[in-house]
DNA sequence: GACGATTATGCGATTGAGTCTCAATATTAA
DNA sequence: TTAATATTGAGACTCAATCGCATAATCGTC
């Protein structure tokens, strides 16, 4: 609901069905951590959990500038790293100076590939690298807790306007 | 001068056989793009060919404070990047705020195992795995000019000491 | 609802890896 | 040797990201 908040449990502002079990599990990661749910980390999360794809922390900074909370870049920062303790976020690196961030529901994932001409970014997944990629680890005894694929190229449209 | 210099073909300081070839792919990499070989770049390379292994920029610097000839911080740097455009070293982003260069023989490729509690790195290659991504690409019409999978978790040792 | 212990926020200063400027110097081809 | 051109080094600079600290907000408890 986005109206009056008649409980406790229902202060998050935009519409519930999409995202709202992330939602709480980010309230319970909070409360585990005994930290608080302000103002301000609301207006992240909505605002990262809005919209899908890759974004730049400045630009999210920006983007809160237009919303009801302001959020200064420091807990913006701070809050990002706080989506990535609970894998809610993950922090993704093109090459480029500043990092990207991404919402990444659990238990999905995926890969990049990253188009050095244009810029353009595709996300892929593929259960057979993923199957590989444990059975790599395995032979080397080690515990895979995340990974990153990057491929890094033309995208088909740049490919053709001439490599 | 150290040691016999006959010709102008036999300016590199250490040891003859190893690396020999890719010092060559380096002076042709500089003649085709009317770059100069100077003393502080061929210091660079001799530094960075006569060991192998992954290495921060810093650390090459403060290597390179004991070799005979000095190199500034911005020569470094402009000399690693000159040696990822002709592909002989390739720049690594652990996830820590310096990145990593390493040196790649030409036609190499591994990828790598990162211990987030020892900060060991394993590297590994595998065809299947490089094959799988070239299939990958090919679905996307993406033409792949490089890629690098990096594997986040604990090494054997660190996941037995209690992950 | 108010209180108090505790956590969070924002500002602005700071850090630090990496880049840039430019005068002085080295390399190369002729 | 020379002239044309590329390179170097010192230190200033950039800029994403972090930090310290005074003030403010949260939340369990009364």
């Amino acid at each position: 609901m986005n109206g009056p908040q008649d409980t406790p449990d229902h202060r998050w502002h935009i519409g519930a069905q999409h995202g709202q079990m992330q939602k709480e599990a980010f309230l319970e990661f909070l409360a585990s951590k005994r930290l608080k749910l302000t103002r301000q980390r609301q207006a992240v999360v909505d605002e990262i959990f809005s919209d899908s794809g890759h974004f730049e922390a400045e630009e999210l900074v920006e983007r809160l500038k237009g919303s009801r909370t302001r959020v200064s870049r420091a807990t913006v920062y701070r809050t990002l790293e706080l989506l990535r303790e609970c894998q809610l976020v993950e922090k993704l690196d093109f090459g480029t100076p500043r990092s990207f961030y991404e919402h990444v529901p659990p238990g999905e994932h995926h890969d990049h590939l990253i188009c050095t001409r244009c810029g353009n970014v595709i996300e892929f997944h593929n259960e057979r690298l993923e199957a590989l990629q444990r059975e790599i680890c395995s032979n080397f005894g080690f515990q895979d807790s995340h990974h990153s694929l990057r491929i890094f190229g033309l995208c088909s449209k740049c490919a053709q306007a001439g490599g």
